[in-house]
RNA sequence: GCGGGUGUAGUUCAAUGGCAGAACAUUAGCUUCCCAAGCUAAAUACGGGGGUUCGAUUCCCCUCACCCGCUCCA
């Protein structure tokens, strides 16, 4: 398909005008970036969810699963550094009202006078120093007339209990891998693991971003897929490497076009501070490549944080060496929502067609499409017959039943959505007890007697 | 958050300081109906709040949302 913004908008339309996902709090004029998934996004994104957390935890067997709670104590992010580190330091110019990141004004800066230098990490007075004495002037107008630098926290605070002090404030998590880390010795206690083992976790996160954006790219609140995976230090870039693939592989039997994919390593002066190595996947979006996959080598750095704030001993004991460590972590971090708008982006197409109308279609794996079977009488005079297909094929999969209109309209309507197979119950059903299934891609129509049914489509929407 | 633009049925578009209209979609009915057929009906909109006015969807202000820039990493 035509990656352009303009297929993004028709996107965008479909969903919502389909029922995958609409615009949140839409009877008050909105929320801003904030979406709501329909009837079929959410048993889309239930479908993902379940595939991965089959790939990831029920037939890994180096895996065990977790759900910890959003809310967490403060100290948490204290240790993690986001209550320092996750923020953007922000710049604006008085002149012409143009808003930038000062660290990234001074990079540009630095980068065309040829100097090299890290500004990670300054404070904001650091950073205004640098632009007054080397005079750095506002990119957008050319002024040097600058306000100070803010952080803008990109957590969201709430409040516990029913004072709203400060005391009983809290945050909601920016990232569900805390929740992981903090409960290792918990899981690696209980589930008697030895290294290497990892945490799978699927859950919201929210980050107050200033830039939002892409649809259900990049929203303040979304949902992650995380394995925080611990191992001994020294074989993290192996397990790295195993991640990267294992990942690449999974998105492929998602049905995703390898073409659409790729991997993108970050830089040495892009890579975070903690990190020894840092790979996305990106997918060609509609509106561009954009990451969809952050693999992450962590090193030791999350538990170790975590055992200087708590004094805890999170230290792995390794009964083969007799000795103690702290284990490294491989973390590969997907959105759930990215995922989505990747595979809605992957499954959609435009058909022309003989008329010279173009139809829109979704093409979803039959794994993961929210109906898998639609049963059509041909007339509305076989419902009876018709409803007892459903109502036994419904038993064992995604089933909708539709009567409303013309056959070939309920073909459309359905190919719509992404519904791999279509049942047809037509007058000559009633005689010989067999009815007509018809396969979206192929086309082809085949005739079977119902009986047979439930055991023809056996197999066909297993998860990847 | 800042600058620019835009807000009318579900969608795409009209018109108007004095009863808001169409197409497609939707719902109901007729039709032995296999790839958006036809006919007959019906329901549905001026994003929200305030102001000016006898009267505001139209003019003004605020607000909310969307689009385009300033983009970052799940």
């Amino acid at each position: 398909m035509a990656r352009t913004e303009h297929a993004l908008a028709s996107i965008v339309a479909l969903c919502g005008n389909r029922g995958f996902i609409y615009q949140g709090s839409g009877i008050y004029g909105g929320l801003a970036n904030s979406w709501d998934y329909g009837p079929y996004g959410t048993t889309l994104k239930q479908r993902v969810k379940a595939a991965w957390w089959k790939r990831f935890v029920e037939t890994c067997p180096l895996n065990v699963g977790l759900d910890a709670a959003i809310l967490m104590n403060p100290q948490v992010w204290e240790a993690s550094g986001h209550v320092e580190g996750f923020s953007d330091p922000m710049i604006d110019c008085r002149d012409c009202r143009t808003r930038s990141r000062a660290d990234q004004m001074i990079d540009d800066w630095n980068q065309a006078e040829g100097i090299e230098l890290a500004v990670d990490g300054w404070t904001n007075d650091q950073y205004l120093a640098y632009i007054r004495e080397h005079e750095i002037k506002c990119p957008a107008c050319g002024e040097q007339d600058f306000t100070d630098v803010r952080h803008f926290n990109l957590m969201f605070k709430t409040f516990q209990g029913v004072t709203e002090d400060s005391l009983s404030q809290l945050y909601l998590r920016p990232e569900t891998a805390q929740g992981i880390f903090v409960n290792f010795r918990n899981v690696q206690r209980t589930s008697r693991r030895k290294l290497p083992f990892g945490i799978a976790q699927i859950g919201k996160a929210f980050r107050n971003e200033i830039t939002p954006g892409n649809f259900i790219f990049r929203t303040r609140e979304f949902e992650q897929m995380e394995l925080e995976f611990f191992c001994e230090p020294g074989s993290d870039l192996e397990w790295f490497e195993y991640w990267r693939s294992f990942c690449w592989q999974w998105l492929l039997d998602l049905g995703l076009d390898g073409d659409n994919l790729r991997y993108r390593d970050h830089s040495d002066e892009e890579l975070s501070f903690y990190s020894l190595a840092t790979t996305d996947i990106e997918y060609l979006y509609p509106f561009g490549w954009g990451e969809l996959w952050g693999i992450a080598d962590r090193t030791d750095y999350d538990l170790k944080q975590h055992m200087e704030h708590s004094k805890e001993d999170l230290r792995y004991f390794d009964p083969e060496k007799n000795e103690k460590y702290i284990p490294y972590v491989v973390e590969p971090s997907l959105g759930v929502d990215r995922l989505i708008l990747a595979l809605i982006s992957e499954a959609y197409d435009e058909e022309l067609l003989e008329d010279g109308e173009t139809r829109t279609l979704m093409r979803f794996p039959p794994a993961l499409a929210p109906v898998q079977i639609a049963v059509l009488p041909l007339s509305n005079k076989l419902r009876e017959g018709a409803e007892s297909v459903y109502r036994e094929l419904v038993q064992h999969y995604l089933c909708e039943y539709d009567d409303r209109q013309s056959i070939g309209r309920r073909y459309r309507r359905q190919d719509e959505i992404g519904t791999p197979y279509c049942v047809t119950y037509d007058f000559e059903s009633e005689e010989d007890l067999a009815v007509t299934i018809r396969e979206r891609d192929s086309m082809e129509q085949i005739r079977l007697p119902m009986d047979q049914l439930v055991d023809y489509f056996r197999g066909k929407f297993d998860l990847p």
